[in-house]
DNA sequence: ATGACATATGAGATATGA
């Protein structure tokens, strides 16, 4: 079973470029981020067309997040727990059945923060406790459990070309870091790092200006964090860098993972 | 220090992204 994450930055603007990776890589699951638009909006039916079941919990002009599905989703989440009056679209979570047992899914996509000494990174620092309290409750229930999206988080200087670039972006601040770590901590496993060890030059996102694409100046901060009792399934991990050389790409690219059964 | 580049909104310029 192949579960992908992707932050399209707009599914309008970028339809065509998904229907044709979706097509070529055929995911059985796929986390999307950054739809830009509210759930009547979202061109459900050109995936369900190729198979897919679509969630969505959409937004207007910002955020937006969807999980693609093979499989019949039950039990959907929308939004984050934690913060009553937290309006962004930035969580979805459902539980799917397979003849091998359920897998749990979310699709997030975690604050930006920038820039630094503003509500926004207080905002993003919240956001990371409340999917850390979410994240630990979810782990009590001992199953397969993928935690898929833009966490908007540079986790150590191997996962930068250029480290020293993002040293006063919200992305690579300590506090972002080590909330990240706390997440690791609870007992999740990083997908990339557990197939790829400390390889570097291992990149999902590349900024549209200056060349980053050409000059491989990027980071990665889309990851697929499993519980242990996914992480036992797991048997590959992929970053689908030649979606960066589709035309008018996302500025990020898809990541896989491969379970078994 | 700023902008580069891309997208949405809405019809020009601004907000957001990372």
């Amino acid at each position: 079973m192949k579960i992908a994450t992707w932050n399209v930055n707009s599914i309008k603007a970028r339809l065509d470029n998904a229907l044709a990776w979706l097509r070529q890589a055929n995911p059985d699951i796929v986390c999307l981020q950054e739809l830009k638009c509210e759930g009547h909006a979202f061109p459900a039916q050109a995936f369900e067309e190729l198979g897919y079941n679509v969630l969505v919990h959409g937004q207007k002009t910002y955020n937006g997040v969807a999980i693609l599905s093979k499989f019949t989703p039950e039990d959907v989440t929308r939004g984050l727990a934690g913060e009553e009056d937290d309006t962004q679209a930035r969580y979805l979570e459902a539980v799917f059945a397979r003849k091998s047992g359920v897998v749990r899914v979310a699709s997030i996509y975690l604050p930006n923060g920038n820039p630094l000494g503003t509500e926004k990174f207080d905002y993003k620092l919240r956001w990371m406790d409340r999917l850390r309290a979410h994240a630990k409750a979810l782990l009590k229930l001992e199953e397969p459990l993928v935690l898929a999206g833009d966490y908007n988080v540079i986790p150590t200087p191997l996962d930068a070309r250029h480290p020293e670039n993002w040293v006063n972006d919200a992305l690579f601040q300590p506090q972002s870091r080590a909330r990240f770590r706390t997440l690791l901590n609870l007992g999740l496993t990083d997908a990339i790092r557990q197939v790829h060890g400390d390889t570097p030059g291992l990149y999902t996102f590349w900024d549209y200006q200056a060349g980053a694409w050409q000059r491989n100046n990027g980071i990665r901060i889309d990851h697929l964090l499993l519980s242990p009792q996914a992480a036992d399934l797991l048997t590959s991990a992929q970053i689908e860098r030649e979606v960066r050389t589709q035309e008018k790409p996302s500025d990020h690219v898809p990541v896989v993972i491969e379970l078994k059964a």
